[in-house]
DNA sequence: GGACATCGTTAGCATGGCTAACAATGGGAG
DNA sequence: CTCCCATTGTTAGCCATGCTAACGATGTCC
């Protein structure tokens, strides 16, 4: 039966990783955006300009929601919307400048909790976090 | 400005957990449960039964809200709701033997996708990230 | 140029988020 | 014991977010 240690560490990871995010999330409150607004315009910040289909499934959600999602960005100035050259069929958005800066603001935040649980660290524990967080990157890639 | 080493794992870390989760999260569609039903049924698993208010922040929303998504996991049977003995106000909420068997299910399959990203690694890098791992459990404590 | 494919929006529904207000119970202070 | 207040959860009512179905507009291909 699967109860191999790779499966172990795999659900060790699994919760820790619902964990960290769990808490982290605590500081978003301050952004004024909710989350599914929160993340969809950080996929725009950091992959860039997308379509809207391509924003949805990144977002991993129809459509139609991702439609109305946007809708609000655009409303708050976070986002641009606007046709895209080469096929009006498509759409192009875009994160503004002012879209960054709130994105950012708040990435910041998250960071900065998670840095002052980093300094408790031991600095070889910290060494060796490093280096699992660099096999992690090669996981989700 | 903050550029230190910390808060450059501290940023990777936050970003790598996103991206894992969000791989995971495909998993889930079969279960036939949307998040909110899944995270909360999740909490009942594993840290046992809750009143409505510890369930509530446990989940970081308001009362109310956590008060239809019980309704909706008892209607599907897999949570029960009953008065708490000694303080007829509070509630206490626990899973269901299906709503375990479900949660399990739901959760195998995430780990198991986990655990075939991970069966790519090289033995040295395993043993790399489940040290990473142990450590970052000590961290989201 | 006409059939079909693709992309996004609209419409309409269920669920999930909130605040405000309420009912019910519990727990003292006097 | 009684009254006042705190605590707990639900109800009501709003808006946002999820879906499918259906549609309009544009692009593509024969």
């Amino acid at each position: 039966m699967g109860e191999g240690p790779t499966e172990q560490v795999a659900a060790r990871l699994h919760s820790a990783s619902i964990r960290l995010l769990r808490l982290l999330r605590r500081e978003d409150d301050s952004s004024g955006l909710s989350a599914p607004r929160l993340s969809a315009l950080s996929v725009l910040v950091f992959a860039g300009p997308q379509s809207l289909a391509g924003l949805a499934a990144a977002e991993q959600v129809r459509p139609p929601t991702m439609s109305r999602i946007v809708d609000g960005l655009v409303e708050a100035g976070l986002v641009t919307r606007e046709a895209k050259p080469g096929d009006r069929r498509s759409v192009r958005i875009a994160a503004t400048e002012e879209g960054r800066r709130l994105l950012e603001a708040g990435r910041e935040r998250r960071v900065r909790a998670l840095t002052s649980r980093l300094a408790r660290l031991a600095e070889s524990e910290r060494r060796a976090l490093t280096r699992g967080v660099e096999i992690l990157e090669q996981v989700v890639r």
